[in-house]
DNA sequence: TTGTACGCGTTATCAG
DNA sequence: CTGATAACGCGTACAA
């Protein structure tokens, strides 16, 4: 399909135009050994009028190293796994590719695209699960290839494998304590669905703050999935009775969900309400009034990745490691 | 490297595990020609049994198809792109990967992942270029693997090979008419790099508006790069003198900086100045008050586009096309 | 319907 | 230092 007749020019065609072997032509190429300064040269200037492209997937096929890393996030246009991406990108050699996935937060999806994605095409997988795959996964860093758990770490995978996860029962803690501290008598939480182990975790450390800090605070739930939408829902849900005097959305989609509903129910934030959220809002500060969020920085945390990669790449069996990252609490003000 | 002596599970295990040619195993795993249904039996249950995973490099080395897609644009991180991106992942099929690579805007950087992305190990490449590489965007095009021009199309290369742009000219043309309908006396564009055929175009239609309808404006210009910052400085500078009565940002990201750079100085966007963007601003609806922008829909652009590269795949020789999308306006009003 | 055997483009091993 | 040549894992003529 690719060629229409017409052969691609391959390390053969550059060794007879260079009058040398294929071997050494490759030698050339790679710097895997020492070549006479005179066939260097007949062989560049050979390649150059050829035009000639290593064929990816023939070194592939026989060195076992694809030159690329594979990335498997729930969603792919949620600017936090972007800058996650972006992180990752920072610290990998330019030479290094980058073969995205979305799963769309759906299991069966996430199955068939780790099968695509366990064809070898890849040295590494980094993947936020969207959960139900633990064995499937497993399988993968057991006897194929190496993956590192981000985001999401289902706890029967944790000390198996490589991860990269942020503090989120300590982190929604903290943000549910410096809520509790205005003094407010009643809370609303809008939760992530349980499946997903940030859901679970940062729902875990809002309960221990509230038990440890306010146990008579009047606390009424919503259990939604992550999406803009049902935050927007979970506000609808909590105004059919009389409004709570704080509301705590537990990821920053459906932060913009819930905060958009309450500006069109009149409500001010930071006056008539006050406002929670798990991770910042893109460009909240700049027209939002007050919000009190988790600082995620996904930037460092793909960086942070991206060496955790490497040193997999590096060596295959070397130990294990889990970072759990401390987040920043942040408060903006207009 | 990625195997430390054990041996990969081959097609060669399975045939010998069920008791078949390699031929036998090929046929059943590919659907390529009839098989008696013993055999196909025998064959799927050594596949599980053993985990058999077919080989992506061999596979593609045989059959010259690489099953992936390449898409290289200048910011991985916006959003504009992602949705693009998304869109692209909609129509595609679900074993098709996709392989990404974000140049910064930066020409050398472009040229070197040109290179890699060239290696056979994508069957056809969406780019929206950072310019400065027309010849070995050709050149790849021509011998090597088709390309689709997204976004940005350098004169060089229209009608050369397939892209899917915007009609940013008239889409300019008319936010620009829009502004100047409001009566307003004075104006401040923000511009985009001249090297970026998209911040030209717009350039030229907003002149074109201007010209026809309204000679007599006082203009004043900023030359930006598409960055937040930029937005910011340019408002900076207009301020140095008295504030126009409306200003212009010829993309999404300076909007963004000179929106909230104005806020910060005290104005009420829609009221003491009127404001316009050439894209939308992602949250803005729910949190800023009046903004006149160019609805850019880059999901759909990327469906579009989606099928331009199915299209070409099926037919590597069919014609050039050349869709150029026209957009709406949007009003926001709070 | 099934099996044999060759070749895709590279790198690596082994002689020279 | 250099050159033959054997794999890598798969698909597919060709033969049976």
């Amino acid at each position: 399909m690719t060629a229409r007749g017409r052969r691609n020019i391959t390390i053969k065609d550059v060794a007879r135009y260079a009058g040398v072997s294929t071997a050494t032509v490759s030698r050339v190429l790679n710097g895997s050994s020492p070549v006479k300064d005179e066939l260097v040269e007949r062989v560049q200037h050979a390649v150059t009028t050829l035009g000639y492209h290593p064929n990816a997937a023939a070194r592939t096929l026989k060195t076992r190293k694809a030159n690329a890393i594979g990335i498997l996030v729930p969603d792919i246009s949620n600017p936090y796994f972007m800058q996650i991406i972006k992180g990752i990108e920072d610290v990998m050699a330019l030479d290094f590719s980058l073969l995205m996935a979305s799963s769309d937060e759906d299991s069966n999806k996430e199955k068939k695209l780790l099968n695509v994605l366990s064809e070898d095409r890849i040295d590494c997988l980094v993947l936020a699960t969207a959960g139900g795959n633990d064995e499937v996964i497993r399988t993968i860093d057991e006897k194929g290839i190496p993956v590192v758990l981000i985001d999401r770490l289902p706890e029967s995978l944790a000390n198996v494998m490589d991860s990269v996860v942020e503090d989120n029962f300590w982190s929604a803690y903290e943000l549910a304590q410096s809520m509790i501290n205005l003094g407010i008598k009643s809370l609303g939480i809008i939760h992530g669905p349980m499946s997903a182990s940030t859901a679970y975790q940062r729902a875990s450390g809002c309960m221990a703050a509230i038990r440890q800090h306010a146990p008579r605070l009047a606390v009424r739930e919503y259990f939604g999935d992550f999406t803009l939408e049902s935050g927007e829902r979970a506000v609808e849900h909590f105004l059919q009775e009389d409004a709570p005097e704080a509301i705590i959305a537990l990821n920053n989609l459906m932060a913009v969900g819930a905060i958009s509903k309450l500006i069109k129910h009149g409500f001010v934030i930071g006056k008539d309400i006050v406002a929670g959220s798990y991770g910042a809002i893109e460009n909240y500060l700049l027209f939002g009034s007050s919000l009190r969020y988790v600082e995620q920085e996904p930037r460092t945390l793909g960086k942070l990745t991206g060496r955790v990669v490497q040193r997999r790449l590096e060596d295959r069996h070397a130990e294990v490691v889990s970072h759990v990252v401390k987040q920043q609490l942040g408060i903006t003000v207009k």
